[in-house]
DNA sequence: AGGTACTGTTGAGTATTGTTAAAGTGATGA
DNA sequence: TCATCACTTTAACAATACTCAACAGTACCT
């Protein structure tokens, strides 16, 4: 690809513009003179040949056909920013940085983290809860907790658990729908969807469980879709419906009996969840007693 | 994210330097001379205050620790040189930019494309294979034709048809093992296999349709593995042994008779192909008569 | 209408970046 | 061992980018 990049500083005096639609803000973003910015866009729109900018008003703004351009070109300095963040990562203080889904850091790894920072003093962990999965040059400095098919894309994995899902509900709404016992009943009663997104799409729902049980699915909508399932179960603790759950999320609010499980049947995640960790990260002596610990504590 | 981004000249001479791990190439590629680059990388160290590079004899090069650093550097900037192909589509003489899965493309739209272009005289249309779906901000200029969840990223999307697979194999091979007729017999063959990557989880395999049949999973390894559909049916069709076959994929081997269908059992794939486009995509005339021509072609 | 407050543009002077050419630096070979 | 080569670095001039200050257009208020 030998494709001549515009100047840059242009290139970046647009993607600030673009997404901030002020010069003047551009300009305090970048720390230059709201004139620097302007002689930057009209030197990137002599260089691209095409109006970039359009006056409303007072303001000015981009044309609607630079718009597409824009976004890629904002994709790329984002790329540039998260270089800084990985520096920022490498130079820290931090001992082992472990990212991971939101629920599996809070439900299964932070509650059983106390051990392993009681068998090693004063080491310090930071814990990063993202849906979406990291660069894989992230993974040289990095921990990855994830679920399935995701863990392919970077260069170490090993299954953690393979976890099971069964409903759940409150006490309190077991009081008021003493039928939720029945599980042929289950699927007229209020229930909380868990939304996965696109890209994982064996993950069971509720409706999977019940098909699995040979009933009928979920007769009405969810009267509630999360995306993360702590918030989900959240939701199902204030009594809002009945919940697929898996277990290890579920667990300690099983054991304080803010949720209760309704039925013994359960269906097994087709996948298995990973930590996911980089070449380079098993050099250092922290990271390697931490990805042994949580090997075993998953083994139990 | 409000973190300074180093100087860009110099991140781009990085950028350069660490892919070709030379001064003066880096420095022909930027069009400008090696002192240039030399300074523009001591300047970065300098901001970074950290060492980047390291003589290696005489050449210079990144030292391993900044080795994960230039990784997503690196991206940001492929990012950037996208942002320009956009552009050159978006001013390219072509009337339909048509991205999708390679298989798809050449299998099933080839073949039917003489029908749109006999209908629209003098209209242009582009075609481009690839595995990675493109940019959301592509879809502007070009319709995506990908499988099952992959679309949801996409502003719009409409499935086109559900495929179906039955194993095949080549004439040749039958002669040499009349026995793949019988059913039971096709776990003990040579087959070859199709990897849709990390991300297709859910797509049928050999294993998947035997196990449909109440037969047990292929005793052997399979004698080939290709991330292409059409590059497994060439295999097959070469006599290397049985492959599980999507009926659009082979129809037109399966007509010429260089394949054959060993059963009419088939499974069903769980999601269907589906044509994505972006907002901005319909106004034009040309891709509007395109997607209802294909939509159409579709439901044949 | 006219004043005031914003926002963006323009042009000449200053600072930063790239060029040119000469000087290091390690590998190679007679 | 010294000349040579391939590559990189250094230092003084030329080109590019930024600042500053004055200007121009638009909105808003009285």
């Amino acid at each position: 690809m030998r494709s001549n990049l515009p100047p840059l500083r242009a290139l970046q005096a647009f993607e600030s513009f673009g997404r901030l639609s002020s010069v003047n803000a551009a300009a305090q973003e970048l720390g230059v003179t709201p004139g620097a910015i302007s002689q930057q866009l009209k030197l990137l729109e002599d260089h691209l040949q095409m109006p970039l900018i359009m006056k409303d008003g007072r303001r000015a703004r981009l044309v609607p056909k630079a718009r597409s351009y824009h976004a890629v070109i904002a994709d790329g300095f984002d790329k540039l920013r998260q270089a800084q963040t990985l520096l920022a990562q490498q130079n820290s203080e931090i001992d082992i940085n472990v990212s991971g889904l939101p629920t599996l850091l809070s439900k299964w790894l932070q509650p059983r983290l106390q051990s392993f920072e009681a068998a090693n003093e004063g080491v310090s962990i930071r814990l990063e809860a993202t849906h979406g999965e990291p660069e894989p040059a992230f993974l040289d400095h990095m921990f990855r907790l994830t679920y399935g098919a995701a863990s392919e894309v970077f260069p170490h994995a090993r299954p953690l658990f393979q976890d099971v899902c069964f409903p759940v509900c409150a006490p309190d709404f077991l009081k008021r729908h003493p039928e939720a016992l029945d599980p042929a009943s289950l699927s007229d009663l209020p229930w909380v969807d868990i939304d996965w997104g696109p890209h994982y799409t064996t993950v069971p729902k509720l409706r999977t469980w019940l098909e699995a049980q040979g009933f009928p699915p979920p007769s009405r909508k969810p009267s509630s879709i999360h995306s993360l399932s702590s918030s989900a179960l959240e939701a199902v603790a204030s009594g809002q419906g009945i919940a697929l759950a898996q277990l290890s999320f579920a667990s300690v609010d099983l054991g304080l009996g803010r949720l209760i499980r309704i039925s013994q049947e359960a269906v097994k995640m087709p996948e298995p969840y990973y930590i996911c960790w980089g070449s380079m990260m098993l050099e250092q002596e922290k990271p390697r007693d931490f990805l042994n610990w949580i090997l075993a504590e998953a083994k139990i």
